[in-house]
DNA sequence: TCAAAAGTGTTAACAATACACCCATGT
DNA sequence: ACATGGGTGTATTGTTAACACTTTTGA
């Protein structure tokens, strides 16, 4: 994601700290406790406790950077299972950006796009029209939602 | 700009390398050799001798790099003395960009940015119209060439 | 029959592109 | 006078954004 070097970022030496971010589907979340890590745990992004020194400020930049790979990549179809609905997908760009799509454009251009086939299945919900289901396949060109 | 970190990318060890890129004044820019860098050099991009390993690949994605980022920031005004023509800009975008720009939609939208700002002075150069000198000043929002 | 999400097209505003001529100068 | 790069505006096209109603289902 970025590394983060400033000479001064740690007080006692010289820290680099070279910081990745993974999307990893809810059911293979764990969190163990390795050697010399005696208390780790998942947070919510938006509760978390103190951080050390400049980590507050790593863990934002992973955010916009999230938000901006959101704009020049599929990225948002890794947060999708094998088979999703557009309103699944749809959601998890309104949560990352943050803000509200218009339906009928957002599935216009995901599916002009071309990087989804209809699987011909459907979901039934919940009192309400069943939804379509579609799976992601590889992307032509570089897709831009917003 | 990027952090190489693939566990095999060195055959003896593990080796990261955190690249870096900055640009240089050509007035500035000088080759010392430093303890245990015996010869150091600056060549052309289009004409560098063998690379070890993935050094290749690490120039190749700064060029890369240099190109994105000319897209989204004013990075292009950097290689600008203090007082440049529109000319002498739209050189730069189209020698990194690799194509020839139209005259007039690259200053409409340099102008229209509205961070150049024009000092009034005009520099001769040859046989033609004096061109006008501007000034680099704060964007406002993000420059988008292309 | 009602509530709730799924699904679907058109229009208007804006941004990007293509394009050709006159200007000021030095030789 | 001519060669050279500087400077300017408009028309077209393509892209993005705004917007409302019908469908299908379960309760």
């Amino acid at each position: 994601m970025y590394t983060f070097g400033r000479p001064d970022r740690h007080p006692k030496s010289r820290v680099i700290t070279v910081a990745y971010f993974a999307l990893i589907p809810w059911e293979r979340v764990c969190a163990e406790s390795a050697e010399g890590v005696p208390h780790i745990a998942w947070r919510h992004v938006d509760a978390l406790p103190y951080l050390y020194l400049d980590h507050a400020e790593i863990i934002d930049q992973a955010r916009q950077r999230l938000v901006s790979k959101l704009q020049y990549s599929t990225i948002g179809f890794e947060f999708m299972p094998e088979q999703f609905t557009l309103g699944e997908l749809q959601c998890v760009y309104e949560t990352i950006l943050g803000e509200p799509l218009d339906k009928r454009n957002f599935r216009k251009k995901v599916l002009a796009f071309g990087c989804v086939e209809d699987t011909g299945e459907q979901r039934r919900n919940g009192s309400h029209r069943p939804a379509r289901l579609y799976r992601y396949t590889a992307p032509g060109e570089v897709l831009y939602i917003k």
